[in-house]
DNA sequence: AATATGCAGGCGAACGTTCGCACGAACGTT
DNA sequence: AACGTTCGTGCGAACGTTCGCCTGCATATT
């Protein structure tokens, strides 16, 4: 490493002090045209740039913002995870900030207090975000900027981002509707998730605006894998012929490509025979027998939107919207 | 935020010098029993942690590892970001270090250099490595840490983490000779890419090695797009009965996929009529139909050894392996 | 002519660490 | 009894910034 440039070897090129340099860097202090220049000029061509540890050191600021992902399961893979973080990190980088992966831990809260004792970010973006996070609770305790991927707890208020799944959830039932559809299921998540529940809603909302009754069989609750997609479907495919539904829509791409499964062992084809809507619309969605019809969430925009929030709140600027519903959009393929 | 507690605050609990706390805590001094004691106690009681920022700019040191990901394409998604990503993650965090992710811009040096000048990152994890890359040039210019997940041009020399390809391809190769294909097609990438001509020597060694020649249409080179899979596939089983090949590998699991779209619009069935091969095994792989049979490299572990590697180098340890290939396992599923 | 005003720039301090060196006391050695 | 040695601590400095305040000078005002 060849020894560092500093603000003291420009000032000495440019004949000023160094704290002179600084300021006229930043942009604090206006100085004789002649002087900027030769400052200009020595930082030319000494290639000066600012040493950002000791500036942060000096604003105790880390311009850094903490950021943890939840791994799903091991052979499945986070499909939104590249978008969310490539959005994330140019925004940041356009407000001078850095993104700061770490080690995500469920319910753990230590490695937040770590990262803000040690001084090492100025705020956190959370995701996979659910009721009662304790995130959530300590960082609002802390008083520590924060701004979530998700929303929690209603009575909690909190700055966040999150995508209309319901609204989601609307247009892929409306869509069923208009095509004739008038039994469909819903391949779900427990109770004790609210995204879950968020979609649910959703559903809920278009069938009985079309003055459609749900059959309770028509729920299926459980995780979002493939094996639970395909079990669900199964056991939707064997409903009687009055009660089978024609049509389901999965909280998931994964669970919808379990149903793709089910729905082909029973030779059952989908797009003709059954209509199967998905969730995410995962890379691969596309490419499916048949491609899957599913519901894509504006993630980069979602990315983009948190790090502004968070930035703005971490910098003390008026933030415009605190908490921000993006809307999702239906993805209109073969499946469904 | 509350007022920081520093070491200042500890020594004058525990009534010694801040220095001196400083010092045992970093085990750099051996004090007495009753003062050790009395500085732990007092570290406790404040919950003290010391202040990264500030120490990062004492050792002139930011304990971060730069790494930066070329977007594959809009519609497509990096597979593996998330497992090389979270393994990187976790390796550096035990090893007191931060991943600092960036955006990547093809051919762009800039960036590395400016990381490098205002002291932000200790060295890099360089991925999408191909011939000639202008960065591993620099860093090696530069003398600054890096290392490299995939080789370059052969007469370079610099730490490095690759899987090998060729065995890949060979292990994917051997396994349809010995399914009974003699005529096996390759789906493979453009002339200029050394990842691509690796795995090419995978199936060049293997089909020679069981005495088969290798008809030049049998080679299709082109992206590694859905759209180049198909549209190569489509040529190979339009070939004369005596030419057309009964299997194929392609050299990453979108192609396999473009190529399973082709068979299928052929009424090729694909397991039975036609073996399919693909390389990634991208997490849907597995669900597809039929299930993809494909070539699974060590991501995690190859995310571990990136930093493993990189680390002994930055703190000037020595190295037990510079250059590590990795053998990726092939998976076999039903559509080969 | 004396004083106020404004401008260009300097100076000292501080941020929280780590590190080399100094120093006093206790102890063992000659 | 005088002299090294070791041990346990303290002290000062430094890392590269930013920031508040000071100062010297030229010009404008009374």
């Amino acid at each position: 490493m060849a020894t560092q440039i500093t603000l003291k070897s420009v000032a000495a090129r440019a004949g000023v002090s160094y704290q002179t340099v600084s300021k006229v860097l930043n942009g604090r202090l206006e100085v004789s045209q002649d002087t900027h220049q030769r400052i200009l000029d020595a930082v030319r061509d000494l290639g000066y740039r600012p040493n950002h540890i000791a500036r942060n050191m000096r604003v105790k600021r880390s311009f850094m913002i903490g950021y943890s992902w939840a791994r799903i399961s091991p052979d499945q893979v986070n499909q939104i995870l590249d978008q969310f973080l490539t959005s994330m990190v140019s925004e940041a980088e356009a407000a001078g900030y850095h993104l700061l992966p770490f080690q995500f831990r469920e319910g753990h809260v230590e490695d937040y207090r770590e990262l803000i004792d040690t001084g090492r970010v100025d705020g956190f973006v959370l995701s996979s975000v659910e009721y009662d996070d304790p995130r959530i609770e300590f960082l609002l305790e802390r008083n520590f900027p924060f701004v979530a991927f998700g929303r929690s707890n209603p009575q909690l208020d909190f700055p966040y981002v999150d995508v209309n799944g319901a609204d989601g959830v609307r247009q892929a039932t409306e869509h069923l509707i208009e095509s004739g559809h008038r039994r469909i299921a819903a391949v779900a998540w427990p109770l004790d998730s609210r995204v879950g529940n968020d979609r649910m809603e959703g559903y809920a909302q278009s069938m009985k605006a079309a003055g459609l009754d749900i059959n309770p069989k028509w729920i299926e609750r459980g995780e979002g894998t493939f094996e639970f997609g395909r079990e669900a479907t199964s056991r939707l495919l064997e409903l009687s012929d009055a009660e089978r539904p024609t049509a389901l829509i999965a909280w998931n791409d994964t669970q919808a490509i379990g149903a793709l499964h089910a729905a082909r062992e029973r030779g059952v084809e989908v797009g003709r025979d059954f209509s199967i809507i998905g969730f995410d619309d995962a890379p691969m969605s596309q490419y499916l027998f048949p491609p899957l019809t599913t519901i894509r969430q504006p993630i980069r925009e979602a990315g983009r939107k948190c790090v502004e929030i968070l930035v703005s709140q971490v910098e003390g600027k008026p933030i415009k919207e605190r908490q921000i519903v993006l809307p999702p959009v239906l993805i209109k393929r073969a499946s469904a």
